[in-house]
RNA sequence: GGGCAAGUAGCCAAGUGGCCAACGGCAACAGACUGUAAAUCUGUCCUCUUCGGAGUUCGGUGGUUCGAAUCCAUCCUUGCCCA
């Protein structure tokens, strides 16, 4: 299977501009990929793009990885109803940096390797660009017309919002890039999410029209989930690459939650499992789904790839200490287990409190377990918690130091798979 | 600069003087069912609450009125058209 094949097979091809295929199969190609700098972290829904890289790579083509310095600057209209606001330099500067780092975990950056990987940050070419230049030399290559029949434009042109010239002009922008690219790095193919699809072939157009050269893209479809929700997103807001915002342990449980549709295409897209293998799974699942064998790999492939083997390891102690022995007697539970969940929310509170005993609802509240003393009984009126294993049915209920298990800890479930971990401080 | 239209809770969107903390939908959270799924049904969903209530909202500011998201003035923002 070339990679094209294969990423056809995992679903990872939206739109290919005709010759792609053509193009890999001639010569090793290097192609990129931007991401944008609008956190400091990147989160799952990058990782696709990300992946695009890795497979490009062990295809034996070479990955470029650029990091919107500059086009972060102005801001991606594409998919966007509404003007965005343009981040301060120092906010750019930051994330810039973060989304770098964790951009050279996931590609190989060996030297002495033909298909190295490369970082390269689109501010470095625009820095020196004057604005006159460019308009001269780039935006007289290019006419309006063919920029507003781009969907990004023309929805904003039909919608109520207006757009922009500064977001008008993203398009020419990220062209330029690929432009730069193919001029100075000679990067023949950009790759993207199907949203950049009109920036991209902007840029084709320009290689076209300026160099006269040829260049390819293909795209992969965005990611959404069966219930139609924004993919990568938990009641807990996004699902981050940095472990610092969102443990390797809640990272694992998204996937582990994955429905059953969802986990069935994400396994070709988030695994480099072969066709076989999960051929194989998919029928393991459909004869017993509720072993759910699919979402355990899907989970434990995808966070030892951004985590590592150790942050997997370290997630899995903690689902099974928390989900596997629910009906274990909760005054069994050692100091040991308690200091090994480490992916786990936890929460303090003072000795004194509980010794001049304390409500559930006060209790709740002051620990930060929710937000709020109404929240808390509404919660508990509705039988979403549970102290130490047990559901809170009185709203009333009283707590004391003989609440804590091993004299220290006090175990609080939100739901069925919210768990914290009140300490005494 | 002129004319027209619009701005309501996270989003969409009703409401055009009191019955409005504001219909409905989406998203979200919780419960039942289950496989820590999906689908479905139920509850919650501005903030705080001793669950009786209390407080702050409908672009901003002033005003009319016993009473305004609803009327008036003015300003801001956005779109469309004209110059």
């Amino acid at each position: 299977m070339n990679l094209i094949e294969e990423l056809k097979w995992r679903g990872m091809i939206q739109d290919i501009m005709p010759g792609t295929e053509e193009q890999l199969a001639k010569e090793m190609t290097s192609g990129y990929i931007g991401f944008d700098p609008t956190s400091d972290s990147l989160h799952i829904g990058s990782l696709v793009p990300i992946l695009l890289l890795v497979h490009l790579q062990k295809a034996g083509h070479k990955p470029f990885a650029l990091v919107g310095g500059a086009t972060g600057m102005v801001g991606d209209p594409s998919g966007k109803s509404e003007e965005r606001n343009l981040l301060s330099e120092e906010v750019l500067a930051h994330n810039l940096a973060g989304v770098k780092k964790q951009l050279e975990k996931y590609l190989n950056f060996d030297p002495s390797l033909p298909n190295t990987a490369e970082m390269v940050n689109n501010y470095d070419w625009f820095k020196n660009i004057s604005f006159l230049d460019f308009i001269r030399d780039v935006g007289k290559h290019i006419t309006v017309n063919y920029m507003s029949a781009k969907d990004s434009v023309k929805k904003r042109l039909e919608g109520e919002n207006g757009m922009s010239f500064t977001e008008f002009t993203y398009q020419l922008v990220q062209g330029y890039d690929f432009y730069w690219l193919y001029k100075n790095k000679g990067c023949k193919l950009q790759m993207g999410g199907s949203d950049q699809w009109g920036n991209i072939t902007t840029g084709t157009e320009l290689i076209r029209r300026k160099a006269g050269g040829e260049a390819f893209a293909f795209t992969c479809p965005l990611l959404t989930k069966a219930d139609g929700g924004k993919f990568g997103k938990t009641e807990k807001g996004n699902v981050w690459l940095d472990p610092e915002k969102t443990s390797p342990y809640l990272f694992y449980q998204f996937w582990l939650n994955a429905a059953d549709t969802d986990a069935e295409k994400w396994i070709k897209i988030f695994t480099f499992l072969s066709k076989e293998e999960v051929d194989q799974l998919l029928q393991q699942h459909a004869a017993a789904p509720e072993k759910r064998q699919l979402q355990k790999t899907l989970a434990q492939a995808v966070t030892s790839f951004v985590h590592g083997e150790e942050g997997y390891q370290k997630a899995l102690a903690d689902t099974e200490a928390l989900f596997a022995n629910q009906s274990a007697p909760v005054e069994s539970l050692t100091v040991e287990y308690f200091e090994s969940l480490q992916g786990v929310t936890r929460f303090e509170i003072s000795r004194t409190h509980l010794d001049n005993k304390i409500d559930v609802i006060t209790f709740l509240a002051e620990t930060g377990v929710t937000p709020s003393k109404g929240d808390a009984r509404k919660l508990i009126q509705g039988g979403g918690i549970s102290i130490n294993r047990k559901k809170v049915e009185d709203v009333k209920m009283a707590m004391d130091s003989s609440t804590l298990l091993q004299g220290k800890y006090i175990l609080v479930q939100r739901g069925k798979s919210n768990h914290y971990l009140v300490v005494v401080a």
